[in-house]
DNA sequence: CCGCATCCTCTCGGATACTG
DNA sequence: CAGTATCCGAGAGGATGCGG
């Protein structure tokens, strides 16, 4: 677990190659979908919203704010919005009084939070070694 | 392939319950790790160099520049600093002149590179459907 | 060549108050 | 309840020039 073999490392590059045909460095930024794509879906916020959206099937608009702690109301509404563009969540209103709005992950976005999860749960088990690593580098 | 499953659906909700154990709502945001070292590690520009670096082993500075296309150098020097500091890289300078200084990844670079490609060969797969939402939902 | 220091711009995002 | 509108401040980040 702590040694990478010649063998890993190339099979890793491999696959950097075929991505990297994508994301051509040579391309201006805004011409890269990959970069454009992911800069909406791994957004703080946004990762945090998906999340809790794959945790509750359901959610309205301030029990989201609750649970993405420290989110406002503005920048919630703006994720949520290019969220749905993008075609992760959907947004269901109905016409009561007081109004209520739900929202909730699409297919697609269900098939995006497996991937954030495994992500996430990486940062999670490995959190602690990077913080060691911070401390340990303070003192240099 | 299009379809989730109630059994899947509950799984993932298993996972995201474990992790939620430690990405506590209550907790005010600069008090869960998971957040802070997510920050770091997913941020724009740093997938960027972790990414040329995990397909490059040793990269230069001005090299590094050059594939992480449209970062500054100030950005640059900011985010190998950091990534430094957080383990993800190591930093070797040979005092010739013009000096000459190498980054490239640690271990614990390599198995977050792996992570971290698997997200990013998910967008690129998925950046068209993403794309196509836009567009559909920009005409609505 | 590496990268810091400076300056300056400009967007992001927080707080608050208000409306359908 | 679910946002929008407005204002405002902080700070991220770009450009450039210099120094080790």
């Amino acid at each position: 677990m702590e040694t990478v073999t010649e063998s890993q490392r190339v099979g890793t590059a491999k696959k950097l190659e075929k991505m990297f045909g994508h994301i051509d460095y040579r391309n201006p930024p805004e011409l890269c979908p990959v970069r454009d794509v992911m800069s909406v879906a791994s957004d703080q916020w946004s990762t945090l919203i998906i999340l809790w959206l794959g945790y509750f099937p359901v959610l309205r608009f301030n029990k989201l704010k609750k649970y993405v702690y420290g989110i406002s109301n503005k920048v919630l509404s703006q994720r949520l919005k290019v969220l749905e563009a993008d075609g992760y969540i959907t947004r269901n209103a109905y016409p009561e009084v007081p109004i209520r709005v739900e929202y909730s992950l699409t297919e697609f976005g269900q098939s995006y939070v497996k991937k954030l999860l495994e992500l996430t749960e990486w940062m999670q088990e490995n959190s602690p070694k990077v913080l060691a690593n911070r401390e340990k580098y303070g003192l240099l």
